[in-house]
DNA sequence: AGCACGCCGACT
DNA sequence: GTCGGCGTGCTC
């Protein structure tokens, strides 16, 4: 008897399951679709119910689904169907989201239940909330008579009908031990009772007295309240220079959206380092926000989940991943710093977390507020065609001036040898000192040194699993991996020709740089600013709280010194390589380091003192360049849009890449090459490649690149689909498909 | 994703 | 002879 008998019988036996009310169940697994089950007969399992389902000998949560996520296998027959087993009491998923994932899985070739996935990312949030136990008074009456002693007089006394109090607290307040209240529990004169769960998540007052705006930022502000009150979908572009204060402006459009009593989510690419914006909805709120990323706590995240679900989290500020939360009234999508490329998620789900951002807002009928001091050229190019609105604030907030912005020809004032910083910078960085303000030095790129190199026979120190060099970190003594988890020590003697002491580092990171300033300024108070020397929100917050407070001259930081900070002392940044992001040749270089740049520029002089910006470059006619000079960046994007234009690259086409990967680089070879003879031959389309990708080898897996492009007009999704349908991809080989990729992979 | 089944190496 | 390695395949 059982289900192995049950399996073995096969689809003949239909007669006792005849008609069986079918349930179509999305389960949060990377199959091809949704699975069909039984629902028992007291079920009410409507479209969005979660429930527990049986599968292959487990028991899995899926969501009840109303659509046919992939309708190419014939249906399974009665027989095969099992009933699931409860329908939980969550509240259900809303249609709205259950469309995005949809959406989102069609958008990016995912199974749909991978998509699920990421908006069941808190798996306690669906099992019945823990009841904390605490003790309420028994109803009088009864048969038995029980005793009274003194002790369980005081506890008497301390309580007051139909409430409920936590037992330590209530054996504290009656100065009883907790033994006491037991008895009385089974003298039947005290029941335990759930605790009403505290509010985690107070309500932010829309009417707080937040900080004054000015008359621009009033302007703004009105504007976008009026796309919120509105109650309908619609993307307005908020640009303005940093320190523009573009945050309270849209603080205000949030502020509409309570008063909507609707939900609101705000997007930040770099959640962890949010620690300064959280002051600025504090200050403008009264309280905090709701918080959500990947390393919010599991109890935090149960909690968290489950208020916005139940619409008790009016205000979520997150990463990509907050998009999947289960909003019932969203009204509000605010992305941050819109043109970031952390917004892209690389690896499973591969999508757009701003894109994502756009048709989250659409299907919930909410507006959508795109931010940015850099807009990117996909938006700027929306905003052009009429697609998305925009608002702008033209000038700095509160009087202060946009900062000077100067190049350093590194090849008429070079640093002297071995060193990285030009006697200009270093002059300039030494008045800053002394004057008592606070100096910046910004290099993207961690560590002590790129590149590690035998000077006796050119042997440079390479990963083994990648395509890359082995960075040095000289404080914890290893070589490691910008890609993979590889580190070693840095060996005493060539690993190639044997010779001792003839390994040299190449090139700067921030540690060299802290080094050469170390030597140059030894009084100076310095601090590194990068990823792996501050590993969390905590050691961030102290690094800005530090510098505020002015208990340090120089900061040497990489890209995460770029984003949102307010350092009103900072007076001067030096950039040290501002050449850095165009090598490569990659599609967006010049866009990007333009972002970059203009961003870590804007936290110079940010208060009454002007701000001074030093670009060290090799080639200082670059249009980057100039364009960060002149800050005419609007002139620069312009450029950026006639050179993509022509050549139908994005914004102006579509880009799809497949990446083709294997431990075997022979069988990732030869996948690639029968995707590229079986490459679609549309008109408005091309494929180029395959080509070994930038990272030929990464984790240990050899990589090949193809890339499909078309037109505007032409959807890539079915032709990648039906393309994918006609090669066989053996196991073992995987391919990867990364829809509007950015980057170079 | 997990859990089964299945087919080859070092142990009581 | 078995315990167990993880490669392949299926789950309504």
């Amino acid at each position: 008897m059982g289900r192995v008998s049950e399996k073995h019988r096969g689809g003949k036996d239909t007669t006792n399951v005849a008609r069986a009310p079918r349930v179509r169940v999305l389960l949060p697994l990377p199959l091809a679709g949704a699975y069909d089950y039984r629902a028992p007969p007291d079920a009410d399992a409507r479209p969005g119910a979660f429930v527990v389902a049986p599968l292959n000998q487990r028991e899995i949560i899926g969501v009840v689904w109303d659509r046919e996520a992939n309708s190419s296998e014939p249906p399974v027959s009665d027989a095969r169907l099992k009933p699931f087993a409860a329908v939980l009491p969550v509240p259900s998923m809303t249609a709205s989201l259950r469309r995005f994932i949809d959406w989102v899985a069609s958008y990016t070739l995912s199974p749909p239940g991978a998509v699920l996935r990421m908006a069941m990312s808190a798996p306690a949030a669906l099992e019945p909330p823990p009841v904390q136990a605490g003790w309420t008074l028994a109803p009088p009456g009864g048969n038995s008579q029980p005793r009274i002693t003194p002790e369980r007089r005081r506890v008497l006394d301390a309580m007051k009908p139909g409430e409920v109090y936590a037992g330590p607290r209530l054996a504290e307040a009656a100065g009883v031990s907790p033994g006491v209240l037991r008895g009385m529990a089974d003298n039947g004169l005290l029941r335990p009772a759930a605790l009403p769960r505290a509010a985690r998540f107070a309500r932010p007052d829309p009417g707080h007295p937040g900080p004054a705006l000015s008359g621009v930022q009033a302007e703004a502000a009105a504007a976008l309240r009026g796309k919120v009150a509105a109650k309908a979908f619609g993307v307005t572009l908020l640009a303005g220079v940093t320190g523009s204060g573009k945050t309270e402006v849209y603080l205000d459009a949030v502020a509409e959206c309570l008063r909507q009593g609707r939900q609101a989510l705000v997007m930040l690419p770099e959640i962890a380092l949010s620690a300064q914006w959280l002051d600025r909805f504090r200050a403008r709120f009264g309280v905090e926000p709701a918080l959500w990323h990947s390393e919010v706590g599991s109890r935090t995240r149960r909690d968290t989940w489950r208020a916005v679900a139940e619409g008790e989290a009016p205000v979520v500020v997150g990463a990509r991943s907050a998009l999947f939360l289960p909003f019932p009234d969203l009204g509000l999508v605010v992305v941050d710093e819109e043109h970031e490329t952390a917004f892209k998620q690389e690896d499973g789900v591969v999508y757009h977390a701003r894109d994502m951002a756009v048709v989250r807002a659409r299907l919930a009928g909410a507006a959508c507020v795109l931010v940015s001091a850099t807009p990117s050229l996909e938006t700027l190019n929306n905003v052009e065609s009429g697609r998305y609105d925009a608002v702008r604030l033209p000038q700095r907030h509160g009087g202060a001036g946009l900062p000077t912005v100067e190049t350093i020809d590194l090849r008429a004032k070079p640093p002297e040898r071995g060193r990285f910083l030009s006697p200009v910078l270093i002059e300039a960085v030494g008045q800053t000192l002394a004057r008592g303000e606070q100096a910046m030095l910004f290099l993207n790129r961690r560590g002590y040194a790129p590149l590690t190199l035998c000077r006796h026979c050119g042997h440079r120190m390479r990963c083994p699993n990648c395509t890359a060099w082995l960075v040095e970190h000289r404080a914890q003594r290893r070589l490691q991996c910008h890609h993979c988890g590889h580190a070693e020590a840095p060996p005493a003697e060539c690993p190639e020709c044997g010779t001792p002491n003839c390994l040299t580092p190449v090139g700067p990171g921030v540690e060299r740089i802290q080094e050469e300033a170390a030597l140059l300024w030894p009084e100076a108070r310095r601090l590194v600013m990068a990823s792996d020397t501050m590993p969390g929100p905590a050691a961030a917050a102290e690094a800005a709280r530090a510098i505020q407070e002015r208990e340090v001259d120089l900061i040497v930081g990489t890209q995460i010194v770029a984003k949102g900070w307010h350092f009103p002392h900072l007076t001067l940044v030096g950039v040290v390589d501002a050449d850095l992001g165009l090598a490569g040749g990659d599609l967006r270089a010049a866009e990007r380091t333009v972002q970059l740049l203009h961003q870590v520029a804007g936290r110079a002089g940010r208060a009454e003192a002007p701000g001074r910006v030093l670009l060290q470059s090799f080639s200082p006619e670059h249009p980057v360049m100039q364009a960060l000079v002149s800050g005419d960046l609007d002139a620069f994007m312009a450029e950026e849009a006639a050179t993509r234009r022509p050549g139908g690259w994005p914004p102006f086409g579509r880009l799809a890449a497949l990446i083709v990967s294997a431990e075997e680089e022979r069988e990732a070879d030869r996948t690639a090459r029968d995707l590229g003879q079986a490459a679609p031959q549309f008109d408005g389309v091309e494929v180029l490649g395959p080509a070994p990708a930038p990272l030929a080898l990464l984790r240990g897996r050899f990589r090949r690149r193809l890339l499909l492009k078309a037109r505007r007009d032409v959807a890539v999704q079915p032709v990648l689909r039906e393309w994918l349908s006609r090669v066989a991809v053996p196991a073992h080989v995987r391919v990867q498909v990364d829809v509007d990729p950015v980057g170079f992979l």
